[in-house]
Order: C-alpha cells, then structure tokens, then sequence
DNA sequence: TATGAATGAGTTTTCATTCAT
DNA sequence: AATGAATGAAAACTCATTCAT
C-alpha cells in the first residue's frame, strides 16, 4: 500500500524533471546498453549461445531478468548487438591505423598487428564469433563482417598497386589468406595450441602475405 | 523319453544357428548405427548441436525416438560417434592415398585434394564440425584432430626432407597455414562466398604452400 | 535364411511330440512362473515397485523381457501374484503348524513364532508388502490379506474360550495388537533399529498378549 | 543539477519501502510454499510418490509447473519439505499438550489422543507417510522420525517412574507397542475396516499400555 | 524505469508393452 | 515358446519471455 503511494511520488517527480532528464537518459540508456553487451559477450563467449541463459546475463550485468528485455527484444539480439559493437569497433580503429602509416608493407604489417592484438584482448569476443557466429542461424551476419575484413585487405594491396609498389595480382585470394591466418593463430593460441605472443603470430603472417604478393 | 532327445537336439541347433544369427545380428546393429549417425550428421549439421533436438535426429533417421538409445546412451554420445566416424574415415584415406604417390610436390597436392574434396562432399559433417565442435564443451576433442592432421602435413614436409627434395625449415607454421586455408576455402564455399570448384581451391591452396617452402 | 529351414523343422518335431510334451509343459510352465515370480520379489523388494523396472525382472530370472509377458499380462499381475503365492505358504504353514499343537498358549506360540521367522527368512518379500502393499492401487489385496491372518489369530483365541482355557472377551482388538506388534518388530529388524532375534521378539509379543487376555 | 537529488530521494525511498516489501514478500514466498505442501500432500497421498506427477501437483496448487520449481528445486525435495512441516508441527502440539497435563496416566492419556486424531484428521499426510515412507529412498528419514517418536513416549514413562507412579521396567518395548497400535488403527480406520471412531481407538489403546506397565 | 515471480512450451530420457522373427 | 529390437507415451526439469507491481 504504502507502495504506491510512493511510487505515484517518485512518477510525479520523474514528470516534473522530464526536461532535464531526456538527454541524461538518452545518455544513461547508452550507459547500460554498453554493460549489457560486455556481461553477454563475457557469458556467451564462456558458454555458447544456446547454454548461456539470460539470467545469467543479467546477473552479470547486475540487473534483473525483466530490465534486459528493456534494452533488447530478445536474447537473439543481444547476440547480434554485442557482435556489431565489437566489430565496427575494430573497423573503425583498423581505417584509422592503416591510414596514419605510409607504404604497403606497413599498412598490412598494421592491419594485421591491430587484428592480432584486438582479439587476443577481447577472447571472450572472439569466442562468441567462432561458436555461436559459425551457427546456422547467425552465419549470414558473420560472413558479412568476413567479406568487409577481406575487402579492407584487398584495398590496401590495390593501394600497394597505385602507388607502384606492387605488381597486380588475385589479391582476393591473398586476403583471405591472411584473414584465415589470422584466424587459426587465435583460436589456436586460445585453445593453448600455441605458445607464440599475437605480436610474433603477426609477423609469421605477414612474411607469409609479403612472400605471396611477390614483396 | 523322445522328449529328452528332441530338447537336446533342439538345442544343438539352436546354437547351430546362433553364429549365423549373431553375425547377422550384428552386421544389422551396424547398419543401424550408420544410418542413425548419417541423420545426426545431417540433423546437427542443419541446426547445430543445442538447436537439433533427438527427435529430429529419429525422424530423419525413421525410427522412434526410443530406439536411438538402444544404440546410443545420449546425445553427447550420438555426436562424438559421428565426428569420430567420419574423421577416422578421412585420416584412412589420406594415408593411403599419400602413401601410394611419390615426391613432397605430389603428395601435398594428393593430401590437400583429397581434404578438399572429401569435405566438399561431406559438407554437413563438416559444417558439424565448425559448429558444434567449436562450442566449448567440444572444444577439446576438434582440437585433437586438428593436431593430427597437422602432423601429418609435417610429416609430408619432412619426408621431403629426408629425400633431398627440401630445404629444412619450420613446417609447423606452413602446415598450419594449410589448415587454415582449406578451412577457410571450404567454409566459404558453404556459404556460398567462393565460386571455384574444390579442385581450384585445392591447386591454388597448393601453390601457397609451395611458395612458403620454396619449392 | 538358414534359421527359417530350421525353425519349420523344429516346429514340425514339436508338433510331433505334442503328446508327451503336454503334461511336461504345464509343470515346465508353472516351473518358469515361479522362478519368476522370486526373481520379482527380490527386485520389487529391493526397489519397490515403481523403481524396479520389467528387464530386472527378466535379468535376474535369466529370460528375456518378452518371455515375462508369456507368463503374466502385466507388470502389476506379476506383483499380485507374487504377493500372492508367498501369502498363500504362510497361511497354509500357519493353519498346519497351529492344529498341531495343544491349548491356546502354545497355538499362540506358534502362531507368533512362525510369522516371526517366516517373515524374517523372507525379508524381500515383507518389504514389498510394506512398500508396494501400501500403495494406493495395492491396498484392497492387502488388507485383505490382513484381515484374514487377524481371523485366524481371533480363531485360536475362540478355541481358547470353548475349551475353557479362557474367559470371552474383544479378541478381535488383541489379533490386531498382535499383528501390529509382529509388523512393527519386523520393520525395525529390517531396518536396523532392532537387536533382538525373531525368537526373541516372538516371546515379548506373546508376552504382552497374554497379558491382555489374562493369561 | 536537479537530477542527482532527485536520484538520491528516489534512492531513499526506495529503501525506506524495501523493508516493507521485503517482508510482505517473504510472507508471500511463504504462503506459496504451503499451498504447495498442500497441494503435494494431497497429490503424493493418493497416489504414492512415483506415479504421482510434478504437473498434479501443480495443477492440485493452480500454478503452472515451471513454477513449482522457483520453491522447490525438485521432486523429492518437495516430498522432504511436506512431511518434515507436518511432523513438525505434531511434535511440537505434543510436548506442549503434554506438558500442559499431570501424571503418567494422563499424559499418555494426551499424547496418545493427540496422534489419534491429528492423523485423523490428516489423512492425507499420513497416507504419504505410510505409502512414500517406506519406499527405499525415504526409510532413513521416516525412521528417524519414528525413532523420536518413540522417545517421546519413553520420555513420558521414565516420568512416571521419577514421580513414584510406576515401577521401573523396559519402557522401550511397551513405547513400540503404543507406536504400533496407534498406526495400526489409524491405517484400519483409513481403509475402513475399523468403524471406532479415533477417540475409542485412543481408549483401547490406552488400556493396552496401561496394563502392559502395571497400571 | 526496474523488478523478479510466473508461465508453459520444449527438451532429454526411461520403460512397459508389442511383435516380427 | 522364446527372443530382444522397436515403440511412443509419459516424466522431470529448464528457460526465454511476459507482466503485475
């Protein structure tokens, strides 16, 4: 009883400070959007999509079942968010890199450094890409993300060619050379099938890619 | 009593006719296994491990779901028996088949066909084993084939070696990298992002790794 | 293919034979009964009934799950008549034992004594009445075997009065007393919470009936 | 900033309620768990503990069965939860009512009464004592509660002998008889082959202990 | 907005009974 | 008469999602 009483209080107050509230929730609501998707990429990277439950997402959060579906509409897209946010993330941060240094040589020896360093620092992440991003129902959103990485690398080696660095060739193939590469050093370093640092499985890779586009 | 002497040669019979039962018996129990492994691989293949529930497994397999459990004790238990099958299948093959050819060059080109093509014609299995095996509570035994398969690339390179065809170098790193890109080919094909034939794949695959040994 | 020759031919020297087989088979019938049913009451008495499962049953008889239905319709006909046949010796032994002797004294003695130690020699089978006897759709055949051993302890008593050993009185509360003092001791010697022998117990029940009845 | 006062109020208020609400919830939590008892003590007394199912028990409590399992992490803990409130709950009546009274005499004269029609009149509870009682898996637990039980009576005998209204004997057995007779009668009366009503029965029994101490 | 109790569809697994051989 | 593989109905339990407060 008393309850309610309090809470019809608390509304009246929430109204009457709307004005000031709107941009700090719009800020707040970010706020927790954020924390969710870090305590659901931690636990679906532990345990898989389908064995992780919500509530253990929310308990990690350190908020109530009910308040996630505030934020999300579903535990489908909360996976779907915690991916796209990683992602862009490490997107915009390799465009950025690759274009403060000069030459191909260095553009790749960034690209691929960045990407080895990136997810030896989010292996929760890079957990959830590899278990639940290789599940049927997430495929499409995961290859998505593949291709643009391949495209990022193949522009840098077609900039290799402009500049005349570089003789032309099938750089697709390269690429995915490389991100495959990539691929196999992390999962295998996270699976303790290899004791190099990222910075050495970087440099291994790049040598390979160099040999290959002839450089 | 004749009744005496009929029982005993009932018996005698009976047992006559056991060898013959029994090995029947057990040709059929095998068939069954097969049959119910092959719609595992196809069932979790489609939808993943979590996601394929037993009863699809019996359905697409044509028989209840009961009797799955008289061949085998769990889902757990369905899955590895399939991985299992199916690997110890393919490592067969690629020992014989590189066996009976001579040369580092050919035998490469005879092991990285050989994964290429049996994947490609295995896709459910090996869309399986990237999805269920790569969830952690797989994690473990994905990993212990991919360490076999490793070795016997190294294997190969060290042969070569042997027989003066090879520099010495470290070919744990190069069979990796020939892991990695059929991986990679083949998961692209079964997502449609690669348009080449398995026997593209595999020659330009090769060509890769002839380059990083020099030859 | 074999196995059908076979089996016509055993089919035809069975028909042949029909004549001497007959009466064999009946006492070979009700032999495979028997064996069953104490391989019932050693499971039932172990696991109770719902726990213990049919192939216990057929294991611990040596046949197999199919041959049970052969002999009982069901799994609750294969309890009834267990219970049933073991019942059946006790009350026959009673009736038996008890005309054998003289006074009331005595019949009582006997009377106690031998459901003392039958049940303490038959401790699976007393546990399956306690257990399984007590269950909802158990209990008319229970009681009524209950009903019928307080029958025959109010029958000695009687004899008792018209011999003129003892004065009329409510035996019909004293058989219960007696009854529920046997079941009781037998539990807590099952159970372990009872140190004495059968004999012993048997002599403390007689004791405290006499008593009731003023002898 | 407004706001952050705000926050702080709501904040407070927000406790200040807590302790209200929490309390309210723990008696609601509380009253569910009963109405489950209820429902399960009904459920698992008409039909013994395994063929009773969890969605009976659910139904029986008009609530769905995912909930059940918010207050009870499974079936047996339910099972474990309902008699050790019961048994709670009439060991607690009777040593008060006990020793509310003076004199051996009438303290057995209570304490025997007090079980006749406690159980009486909850049939339902003592049904699930008896049936799902003596099951294998739950003896261990239905012993310890009869072993305290027979205590109790002991305790009272021992009493009367401190007080100089009875000699010394082996009070152990005679606690057993009244035990027994007690569930003797109370399971007769049940099944209706006993048309006393609790009261008479106390009356009988009675009797029988008193005579058998010398009274 | 935040909560967490409530829901019920869906999952794996068991087992009495049947039936082709 | 004997077998044991096959069946499928049920059971206990889980968890994404909803909703009253």
């Amino acid at each position: 009883m008393a309850g309610w009483g309090l809470h019809l209080l608390v509304w009246w107050m929430t109204m009457a400070t709307r004005v000031v509230q709107t941009s700090r929730q719009k800020a707040l609501t970010e706020l927790r959007r954020r924390e969710i998707l870090d305590a659901a990429v931690r636990i679906f990277g532990k345990k898989g999509f389908d064995a992780a439950c919500v509530g253990d997402i929310a308990d990690d959060a350190k908020i109530a079942k009910g308040t996630l579906y505030l934020y999300f509409a579903s535990k489908e897209e909360i996976y779907r968010a915690a991916v796209q946010l990683a992602v862009q993330e490490l997107q915009t941060l390799s465009v950025e890199r690759v274009a403060a240094v000069e030459g191909v040589r260095e553009k790749l020896a960034v690209a691929i450094g960045l990407r080895m360093t990136f997810w030896h620092e989010q292996q929760a992440l890079y957990r959830l890409l590899l278990t639940v991003g290789r599940e049927p129902q997430h495929r499409r959103q995961t290859n998505e993300l593949m291709r643009r990485a391949q495209a990022s690398f193949v522009e840098i080696l077609e900039g290799g060619v402009a500049a005349g660095e570089l003789e032309p060739g099938n750089f697709g193939d390269v690429a995915w050379l490389v991100l495959d590469m990539i691929r196999g050093a992390n999962e295998r370093r996270m699976d303790r099938m290899n004791t190099c640092t990222p910075e050495q499985d970087a440099a291994t890779i790049l040598g390979f890619a160099l040999r290959q586009v002839g450089l």
